[in-house]
DNA sequence: CTAAAGGTTACAGCGACAGGAAGGTCAATA
DNA sequence: TATTGACCTTCCTGTCGCTGTAACCTTTAG
């Protein structure tokens, strides 16, 4: 299949797909005589598989480390706990900041002065 | 002052402070015969300002526009209000996602498979 | 025959810096 | 005086994951 048919079934744009190639992410498939990328069935899941990581914000480094690990049905399960494990990790520390963020955003109230010199929220941004 | 002594006294890496300066967030500085930049004392109020804006993950553009806005006194609160909204209701979106997510992941769980054929994690992220 | 739709490459831009190269300047020391 | 080391300058590159644009070629439909 041409590439804009297999960016409707896998849900990711065509212009994503060659970015991803570009980056050693999925293999380059064969061309056509006109220079066409020629795309097999499987490439469908791989796709399908690398856009379910991406939701869970994965990092492409990552993700190609998912991808080779399921090409090896030697390697260790051990790799992909990790990485969740990490991505886990990371994604609760981000929470945890933001929701530092949100209480000193709180704390600057809302500023009902008609004048910036008197305005509470830029006199606690200059003195906190 | 020189820029190291600034980048000492607000915080900011005196690399980021021509950053600053180049995206023009901070006007220009006088220059000394050498080509030095040369900071008056209350540009340490306004970087540290800037940085405090930072540490609530407010964007350049928008500090920029504190800061103007802190120049004129003729000018409205409202601005700062709104700014400040925005950014807090940005930090909320960015919590929810954040807590979908961390339960996308969660339902990953860990696996303690040794091979990936078997590996519980790759199962689920192939076919959810 | 022509026009639209789709394919190709290559390059630039986003945000907010950080790292490094290559060179000029200054103060202190041997 | 020569040199060392710290500091300053500009300019360029890389980060991350794309997206937009330009310029061009191929296929398909009317």
């Amino acid at each position: 299949m041409k590439i804009s048919e297999l960016a409707t079934k896998s849900q990711i744009n065509a212009k994503t797909i060659r970015y991803y190639e570009q980056v050693g992410l999925l293999k380059a498939p064969q061309r056509a005589s006109n220079g066409y990328r020629h795309y097999q069935p499987g490439d469908v899941d791989t796709l399908i598989f690398i856009r379910r990581c991406r939701e869970l914000n994965i990092p492409l480094d990552d993700i190609k480390r998912l991808v080779e690990v399921q090409a090896d049905p030697n390697a260790s399960c051990a790799v992909v706990d990790k990485i969740i494990a990490e991505q886990l990790a990371q994604v609760q520390r981000a929470q945890r900041e933001l929701a530092l963020l949100e209480q000193s955003l709180q704390t600057l109230a809302s500023c009902s002065a008609e004048q910036v010199e008197k305005c509470s929220i830029l006199h606690k941004l200059k003195a906190p």
